[in-house]
RNA sequence: GCUGGAGUAGCUCAGUCGGUAGAGCACGUCCUUGGUAAGGACGGGGUCACGGGUUCAAUUCCCGUCUCCAGCUCCA
C-alpha cells in the first residue's frame, strides 16, 4: 500500500470512529489502522453491535464527510493526555499512551473528533470520496486471548468509486471461487457435521483430483532422490514423550488409554515415525543424505474456532519427508528443498510467493546455541539464494526454526503451502548417529519439510485458484462424450473406450436430455472438452469438440483430438 | 477457545407474531431422439441441527450441546 492510500485509510478509520461517538457516545475507542485491504476500527461499545448497524454508521460517516472537516495535528505532554483520555473515559487510549516512551504524544483533531494519532492524515474529510464498510467481529485487545474483546469494524477506502467498485467485484468474484462452495457444486468433498468438524470426505471426482497430486508427488520425490516409508498412525504415547510432543504438543494430540493397557497418542506429525525408522538400522556416512518419503496422514486437535473448509482442518496428509544428514549437507540440501519448491509451484500453475522465516519460540526445546547455528543457516542459505523473506520472530516449531512458504493465487491472496525445519534437537533426544570415515559415531542432523503442505490444504488452495476450472491435467473429468441421439450411442462409446484406452479421463452423458441441457451440465461441472457426437461424427470418424476455454471447434477427427489432448496435458496449461 | 451471527428437503433459500411446512435446482417414472448453456407432465423426499424446559400444543419461546459463518488467537 502506497502512503497516500494510507493516509486515505486512516483518516477513514477516524471518520468511523467518529461516527460510532456520535451514534453511541459511550463506546470506548481502541484502536484503527489501516490495512491491507482497507481499515478497521477496535471499539467497545455499551450494547453489541451487529452488521445491520453498518449503514446507519456509514450514513453518518457521509455526514462527516460532506462536513469538509479538516484535520489537525497538535501535540500534547504525555501527562496531559493521560488525563485528558482519562477524563474523557477512554482507558484504552490511556493505556496506550502510558506504554509510549515518547515525552510529548501526537492528537488530531478534526470537527469535535479528537484521536491520540501520530498520523498522517489528509488535509480534510471531504477527501475521502469512496468508502464502505464490509463487516464487523470481534478481536482481542492488544491480540491478546486473555484480554478483553472488542468489537473490530472493518471497512474499505480508495480515491476513486471506481476503485472501491472493482475491489467489490474482487470480493464477490473471491465468493464465487470459495473451495466450500465449489467443493459441494463440483461434489468434490464434504465435512459432515454427524462425522465430526474438520475431517473429510472426498467424493470420486475429489478422490480423483486427490489421486492426480499424489500421483504426481511420489513421482516427484523418486525423481529427487527420496525413498518412500509407510508409518503408523499410532504409537506408543513412550515415543511422544521421548519426541517432545508430549510436553510441547499435547493440547493438540488425540491421546486415549484402553484398560490395563498403554497410553497411546495418534500421530499429530510424521517425524517421530521416520526417525523410528532411521534408528531401526545402522547407517554410514555413504547413505547421507537419506531421505525418507511418506504421503503422512496425521489428526491434530485444532481449536474449534479455526477450522475453515479444506484449508484448516484436524485430520490431513502432508507430502512430509525427514532428511537425515551430515551438518556440511544441510545447505545443499535446503536448497534442494527450495528448487522442489520452486517447481512444484510452477507446474500447479502458482507463479508468486512470499517466504517466511520463523524463528526460536518463547517454548522450545534443545539449547540456544543449536538454535542460533539453525537460524544462522536458514538466513545464509535464503540469503545465497537472494530469495527475499519476512522474518517472524518466535513462530518457530518448538524443535527448530522453519521457513514457509505461502503461495498467491489468482487473486492475490496468499495461502501457506510448503515447509522447511531445521532440527538438531529430535536427532540427539532420540540418540540418532552414523558412522563417520574414521568409523567414529556422529550425529546427523535433520530437516523436516512438506512441498505441498497439506493435501487438503492444497486442494483447498488449487480449487480457489482455479475458480473450479482446472487445466487439463488436473481435471477429474477430462472429456465427456455427448451423443446426440440413441443411434450414435455405440460409435460413442468407442470413442469413450479409445479416449480411456489413451489414459484420459473420460465420461459419457447418455441421459435422456436434450443436447442443450447436457453441454450446460458439462459447462456447469467445467469439464475441459465436450465432444459431441451427431450422425455426422459417426459417419466420417470424427468429433465436434466444444471447449471449456474455446467454445465449439468444430468436427476433428478422434486422432487429431487424442493429440492435441496430450500436448495440453504435456504443458500443464 | 473467545466475540457476534446462523442451522428449515441432497443443494440454494422462503415461511410459521406457538396449532407439526413451501419454492427452484437435484432425484424417480413416463412422454420427448434433440446439433452447441435449462423440452414437458407427474411423483417421492423434511424428527424444521440435537437434548432438555415452559405450554393443552414447540420447527417457532427459554436453557444446554453440536455444527457452520465473519473475525481474533493459533497453524500445514
Amino acid at each position: 500500500m502506497n502512503d497516500d492510500l494510507h493516509r486515505l485509510r486512516h483518516s477513514a478509520a477516524h471518520i468511523l470512529a467518529q461516527a460510532v461517538k456520535r451514534l453511541w457516545p459511550k463506546t470506548k475507542l481502541a484502536i484503527g489502522p489501516p490495512i491491507e485491504e482497507g481499515f478497521y476500527y477496535d471499539v467497545a461499545p455499551e450494547q453489541p453491535l451487529t452488521e445491520e448497524d453498518l449503514p446507519r454508521i456509514e450514513a453518518e460517516m457521509g455526514k462527516i464527510i460532506q462536513a469538509s472537516l479538516p484535520f489537525r495535528q497538535s501535540w500534547m505532554s504525555r501527562e496531559a493526555a493521560a488525563a485528558f483520555f482519562n477524563q474523557r473515559s477512554e482507558p484504552f487510549k490511556a493505556e496506550i499512551i502510558r506504554d509510549l516512551p515518547d515525552p510529548k504524544v501526537s492528537i488530531y483533531t478534526n470537527g469535535e473528533f479528537i484521536d491520540l494519532c501520530e498520523g498522517p492524515h489528509v488535509e480534510t474529510t471531504a477527501q475521502i470520496r469512496a468508502v464502505k464498510l464490509l463487516s464487523i467481529a470481534g478481536a482481542y485487545w492488544r491480540g491478546n486471548e486473555r484480554n478483553p474483546q472488542l468489537t473490530r469494524i472493518y471497512g474499505t477506502a480508495f480515491f476513486e468509486p471506481k476503485e472501491l467498485e472493482d475491489f467489490l467485484k474482487v470480493r464477490e468474484e473471491a465468493k464465487r471461487r470459495d473451495h466450500r462452495r465449489l467443493g459441494t457444486s463440483l461434489r468434490l468433498f464434504s465435512i459432515l457435521e454427524e462425522a465430526g468438524a474438520g475431517l473429510v470426505f472426498y467424493h470420486p471426482k475429489g478422490a480423483v483430483l486427490r489421486q492426480i497430486v499424489e500421483d504426481y508427488s511420489r513421482r516427484q520425490h523418486a525423481a529427487r532422490g527420496y525413498q518412500p516409508v509407510i508409518t503408523p498412525h499410532l504409537l506408543r504415547s513412550d515415543v511422544w514423550v521421548r519426541s517432545g510432543h508430549y510436553e510441547f504438543y499435547k493440547p493438540n494430540m488425540y491421546t486415549f488409554k484402553l484398560e490395563e493397557g498403554q497410553e497411546w497418542g495418534v500421530k499429530p506429525m510424521n517425524c517421530p515415525g521416520h526417525i523410528l525408522i532411521y534408528k531401526a538400522t545402522l547407517h554410514s556416512y555413504r547413505e547421507l543424505p537419506l531421505r525418507l518419503f511418506e504421503l503422512g496422514t496425521v489428526y491434530r486437535n485444532e481449536k474449534s474456532g479455526v477450522l475453515h473448509g479444506l484449508l484448516r482442518v484436524r485430520g490431513f496428509t502432508q507430502d512430509d519427508s525427514h532428511i537425515f544428514c551430515r551438518p556440511g549437507q544441510l545447505k545443499s540440501e535446503l536448497e534442494g528443498v527450495l528448487a522442489f519448491v520452486q517447481a512444484a509451484m510452477t507446474d500447479f500453475g502458482f507463479s508468486e510467493y512470499r517466504v517466511e522465516m520463523s524463528t526460536r519460540p518463547p517454548d522450545f526445546m534443545g539449547n540456544q546455541a543449536q538454535w542460533d547455528k539453525a537460524e544462522e543457516i536458514l538466513n545464509g542459505v535464503l540469503k545465497a539464494k537472494g530469495i527475499p523473506y519476512e522474518v517472524s520472530a518466535g513462530a518457530g516449531a518448538f524443535y527448530g526454526p522453519k521457513i514457509d512458504i505461502h503461495v498467491k493465487d489468482s487473486l492475490g491472496r496468499y495461502w501457506q503451502c510448503a515447509t522447511a525445519q531445521l532440527d538438531f534437537v529430535l536427532p540427539e533426544r532420540f540418540g540418532l548417529t552414523y558412522v563417520e570415515e574414521n568409523g567414529q559415531e556422529a550425529r546427523p542432523v535433520m530437516i523436516h519439510r512438506a512441498i505441498l503442505g497439506s493435501l487438503e490444504r492444497f486442494l483447498g488452495t488449487l480449487i480457489e485458484h482455479y475458480g473450479g476450472a482446472f487445466p487439463l491435467w488436473l481435471a477429474p473429468v477430462q472429456v465427456a462424450v455427448i451423443p446426440l441421439t440413441q443411434d450414435q450411442e455405440p460409435y460413442a462409446r468407442q470413442v469413450l473406450e479409445k479416449l480411456s484406452g489413451e489414459g484420459l479421463r473420460v465420461e459419457m452423458d447418455d441421459r435422456r436430455e436434450t443436447l442443450q441441457a447436457r453441454i450446460r451440465d458439462a459447462e456447469l461441472s467445467k469439464i475441459p472438452h465436450m465432444l459431441i457426437v451427431g450422425k455426422r461424427e459417426a459417419e466420417s470418424g470424427k468429433v465436434s469438440v466444444r471447449s471449456r476455454a474455446a467454445g465449439d471447434r468444430g468436427a476433428v477427427a478422434l486422432e487429431e483430438f487424442i493429440r492435441q489432448a496430450a500436448e495440453e496435458i504435456r504443458e500443464r496449461r
